[in-house]
DNA sequence: TGAGCGGTGGTTGGT
DNA sequence: TACCCACCACCGCTCA
């Protein structure tokens, strides 16, 4: 259902990355994510996927392979037959029938899978949401913020890809926690949002509150409205009363100052507040208790994916057939299916103290851990490189598959656009598997790579892990020694002094020792080296006991790849451990790379040898980064793909891990709020380890931050960036886009200004002789090039205020003037109805504007419109002023107030301007008019002015002729023209009179405005509005 | 279908 | 009383 606009009351939510999420609940809790998944959150994404097979079906496929590879156990809930009746006005079809995905094989799919699906009485939120509540899953993934009403305290919505890159990855969440704050999201709680969804209903909620939006209903939640009104009992309607008398009364008078400015036109309907509404929210239909503490003892369930059934699926379903569609089934699916088995081995009770055995068993699934990284699309969740079988994964028989003919090696066969693009785009990330496009093809008998959480690799190959990280403490220590060395040459040679770049570039390492870079030997020595563990993971298995305690044996010669000689021993001296004789490959200290084209690098920037050699013989401290290959990240330069950040080890854990779900509040990591406004070589007060990944894009960061801290109530836009807009408005009004010099060289000038009419109020005297003057520059000015303006097809008008053709630029045929035939009495008495709401226009007013849009928006306009149009016909081929006048056209049968009795002035007084503004509200006839009102003119007037940024506007240079004389003969000559202008405006903006709306295929959206603007350059003083029409801006005809 | 965005008009309060 | 301004509601369009 959604409440429009809620996001700008209760924020975008907290961005978090679902690796984070999931790692971080793991950490805590030691156990997997559990989330309830609203099954329709799909609905539309994957119906946009196109291509190949079932390309909806697909794209769901995609998304439980990622699911699969988070430590994440999901529930699909599904819509159920009890759904409101009102809500199916909202969506017209769920996931059972033909627009989507059915049902029955979208369930079929989750299964293959190994999820469990659920499905809800009635609405698959609610149901959601009282799971969570139940504590059946820990969160709820939701399309919108509903879930909240339903009574969810943790609800993840927006499940898409973060960041500017190209990469359509869904990798972030927006986190809703109710608990994160007392009092709700931005002080609106459940019974708050409840009250909200009430006031500001839309088309579902009739009973909702005409004209408040979501602003004003949240003030009123903010003042207790919401948990006033759910906190009476059904019964007891004298209290409902006392609280619709008191909102009422608060709304009118505002004299608790609940609210920030009164509301007395807002109009509490009769029926409302709905109960039956009400009580969908406070007691929706959702499953009995019964049902819940079933699921609670069922779910998780202990289910395997079905390789073999899902292989059959994707055959039958995607056409991936043959040995090819094999292939691509576990280049698919191999990486999520390997976090899979590393969570369910750290699950297994074996209590074996057999680390020979334990390491063969490791061995299995994991061949080698290259690398350790912090990346951008995770929140910097460490993660390791692990090199695996993927075929030992994802355990299929390829022979059994049958070759296809006239194959051409594994490519593009069945592949689709869109959902496919979309996980290709993340093999194509840092650290791509082997079946990246630019890799060598796929062979899922061959090692490939893959990313996976170090809290995950950790808890199913703990001994891998730590041999590796054993391996690491050596190097480091090693280089340690060499660096301490070179220090000491370095020193007595008169080097530079120590420290002395490290306010330029900061050079960091990686790994648990980071900090440490200055240590002596026998620091490190001392240092406890057993690995660094998060003190929230528990032990995987009792039995563990940490590598660093016991002798091992030696390992296989083939573990690792590229430590084929490695032989590791361990002595335990004072419960510390050293690694000795670590011999390790010359190809795994990486002592050299080639540059790595990174644009950035000669700022400093990492991964560029040239710089790493420079700092290490200039800077003692420097040369304790003992391996070249580690960035020196500057908060200036981008991060080099795949490389890690500096002192992340487990312990200190993510830099900005948010934890949403644990007890104290997400916290805004500190990174974000000190972002420097620009990039910057280096800012020394950061500390290192807020120099991540992310600094890539600090813009984005912290326009998310900045909006988020600034107040909703403040501005008209919630983190909106009003610039832009007046640029379009500009844009929209017919000038040319280019520069504030450029724009105020064309329009200076009085022919440019005739472009738009006066909206000041301030114009003309129609007497001045000053005035008659330019009248009639004006007129020879515009009539010269209407003829190219208009030749073509012209727009009908409604030409009000002219009280004789004398005064009217274009001077009108005789057969404008002619009678409606078939004016019914409906139409009469619509006349009179427009007759008495405007009375209070004074006699001597001449078009009253508002008088225009009604009439010109009446259903008798509105039916009469073909004749006009037949009408336009006959004059188009004969005649080149083919105006209608309506004023005209209405005249000769009822005599109309709005059709000017003299050259008089238009200003209806403020009263009688809120009188017909009432009236309009009550007409639905009137109430909604595309011509445009004195205020679009206003509009118009104050950006042209705002963006000239000169003394230059319309009053000024007409001189302050009287505030009253707003539709003198002058400024109707300049409305007149002004409909030149309106060939130029977007389709949408009605902005001039007249303007027919069948016209818009003949107007030239801002977008080809934009274009031609584009194409013609500022050198070009012409805007062209088409091929034929042409207005010289220049006024110099 | 939800949500963002831009455009437009109405309301309110201050000058 | 007229005018200006900020704020807000609402609508249509677009994207995913």
């Amino acid at each position: 259902m959604g409440i429009k606009g809620i996001y700008k009351e209760i924020g975008p939510g907290q961005r978090i990355s679902l690796t984070a999420l999931a790692t971080t609940h793991l950490e805590t809790t030691g156990r997997p994510l559990r989330l309830a998944i609203d099954i329709s959150i799909w609905q539309f994404q994957i119906l946009a996927a196109r291509g190949g097979s079932n390309p909806a079906v697909r794209t769901l496929f995609y998304r439980l392979v990622r699911l699969l590879g988070h430590a994440i156990q999901p529930l699909f809930v599904f819509d159920g037959p009890n759904k409101p009746a009102f809500k199916r006005n909202k969506r017209s079809y769920s996931y059972g029938n033909s627009h989507g995905v059915a049902d029955a094989m979208a369930k079929r799919m989750i299964r293959l899978f190994g999820f469990m699906c659920h499905d809800a009485p009635g609405e698959a939120e609610a149901e959601c949401a009282l799971l969570q509540r139940e504590g059946v899953v820990d969160a709820v993934l939701s399309e919108d913020v509903d879930t909240i009403m339903f009574g969810c305290r943790k609800t993840l919505r927006n499940w898409s890809a973060e960041g500017t890159r190209s990469s359509k990855t869904p990798t972030h969440v927006s986190v809703y926690d109710v608990d994160e704050r007392k009092g709700g999201i931005n002080g609106l709680d459940r019974e708050g949002m409840v009250l909200v969804a009430l006031m500001s209903g839309g088309d579902y909620l009739p009973e909702g509150v005409p004209g408040c939006g979501v602003k004003v209903a949240c003030e009123a939640a903010r003042a207790g409205f919401g948990k006033e009104l759910c906190g009476i009992r059904r019964a007891d309607e004298a209290a409902l009363e006392r609280w619709k008398e008191r909102l009422t009364r608060e709304l009118r008078t505002n004299e608790s100052g609940f609210f920030r400015t009164r509301h007395k036109a807002l109009d509490i309907p009769e029926g409302f507040p709905s109960l039956e509404v009400l009580r969908y929210y406070t007691h929706p239909v959702v499953s009995k208790s019964e049902t819940v503490q079933r699921l609670k003892r069922q779910f998780p369930g202990k289910q395997d994916v079905d390789v073999e059934g899902l292989r059959v699926f994707v055959r039958e379903t995607f056409d991936w057939e043959y040995r090819t569609g094999a292939v691509k089934f576990i280049r698919v699916l191999a990486p999520s299916l390997l976090v899979q088995f590393l969570l369910q081995r750290s699950e297994g009770d074996d209590d074996t103290d057999d680390l020979r055995r334990k390491e063969k068993e490791e061995a299995a699934f994991v061949k080698a851990i290259k690398s350790r990284r912090t990346h951008f699309s995770t929140d910097a969740t460490p993660e390791l490189r692990i090199s695996y079988v993927p075929i030992k994964v994802v355990t299929l028989d390829l022979d059994a598959e049958p070759e296809e003919e006239d194959n051409e090696g594994f490519g593009r066969v069945g592949l689709a656009l869109n959902s496919d693009d979309e996980f290709d785009a993340e093999d194509e990330t840092p650290g791509s598997t082997q079946g990246g496009s630019s890799a060598k093809p796929f062979d899922p008998f061959k090692p490939d790579l893959a990313w996976i959480p170090e809290t995950v690799a950790k808890l199913g190959v703990p001994l891998t892990v730590e041999i590796w990280e054993e391996k690491q403490r050596a190097k480091e220590l090693k280089a340690a020694n060499k660096g301490t060395r070179k220090a000491q040459t370095t020193k007595q040679t008169g080097g530079m002094p120590a420290g002395a770049l490290e306010k330029y570039v900061k050079v960091t390492k990686g790994s648990a020792t980071a900090g440490t870079v200055t240590k002596s030997t026998s620091d490190y020595l001392s240092l406890d080296s057993s690995p660094p563990r998060s003190s929230h993971i528990a032990p995987p298995r009792s039995s563990y006991v940490p590598f660093s305690s016991q002798q091992l044996p030696p390992l296989s010669s083939d573990r690792f790849e590229t430590a084929t000689t490695t032989s590791l021993k361990t002595t335990t001296s004072k419960g510390t451990t050293k690694a000795s004789s670590a011999r390790t490959s010359k190809k795994t200290t990486a002592t050299s790379r080639p540059p790595s084209g990174n644009p950035w690098s000669l700022a400093g920037s990492q991964a560029s040898t040239k710089i790493t050699k420079n700092i290490a013989s200039s800077q003692p401290a420097a040369k304790t980064s003992l391996f070249d290959h580690e960035p020196i990240l500057i908060s200036s330069s981008p991060s080099v793909p795949g490389k890690r950040l500096p002192n992340s080890p487990l312990e200190n854990n993510r830099l900005f891990s948010p934890d949403p779900f644990g007890s104290s509040p997400p916290r805004i990591a500190p990174w974000k709020e000190r972002l420097p406004a620009t990039r910057t070589t280096s800012d020394p007060t950061r500390h290192p380890s807020q120099r991540s990944m992310r600094d890539e894009e600090p813009v984005r960061w912290r326009s998310q931050s900045s909006a988020l801290a600034s107040s909703p109530r403040k501005g008209p836009a919630f983190g909106k960036d009003k610039t832009p807009t007046k640029q379009r408005s500009i844009l929209d009004f017919g000038y040319p886009s280019t520069t504030k010099e450029q724009a105020g060289s064309r329009l200076f000038g009085r022919t440019q200004s005739a472009v738009l009419p006066s909206t000041t109020g301030k114009t003309l005297d129609p007497l001045s002789d000053d005035d008659e003057e330019f009248e009639k520059t004006m007129l020879a000015s515009l009539k010269s090039s209407r003829l190219k303006t208009f030749d073509s097809k012209p727009p009908h008008r409604v030409h009000v205020g002219t009280s004789s053709s004398s005064s009217s630029l274009f001077p009108r045929k005789e057969h404008n003037n002619y009678a409606l035939q078939d004016e019914t009495d409906e139409d009469v008495e619509l006349e009179k109805a427009i007759q008495a709401s405007l009375k209070d226009i004074r006699p001597t007013s001449s078009a009253p504007v508002a008088s225009s849009r009604t009439q010109a928006h009446s259903p008798l306009f509105r039916r009469h419109k073909a004749d006009l149009n037949s009408l336009h016909e006959e004059e188009d081929s004969d005649d080149d002023d083919s105006f209608v006048s309506i004023g005209a056209l209405t005249r000769q049968k009822s005599p109309s107030p709005l059709r000017p009795r003299a050259t008089a002035t238009l200003s209806p007084s403020s009263s009688a301007r809120r009188e017909l503004a009432r009236e309009k509200r009550s007409s639905p006839a009137l109430r909604s008019s595309p011509v445009p009102s004195p205020r679009t003119f206003q509009r118009a007037e104050s950006t042209r002015s705002n963006l000239l940024g000169s003394k230059w506007n319309w009053s000024a240079m007409e001189g302050d002729a009287g505030h009253s004389a707003q539709a003198t003969s002058t400024d109707r000559t300049l409305r007149e023209a002004s409909v030149g202008s309106s060939k130029a405006t977007p389709k949408r903006s009605h902005l001039f009179y007249g303007q027919d709306q069948d016209l818009a295929e003949d107007e030239v959206t801002s977008k080809e405005m934009r274009h031609h603007t584009a194409r013609e350059g500022s050198s070009n003083r012409r805007w062209r509005l088409s091929e034929e029409s042409v207005i010289d801006l220049t006024g110099d005809n």
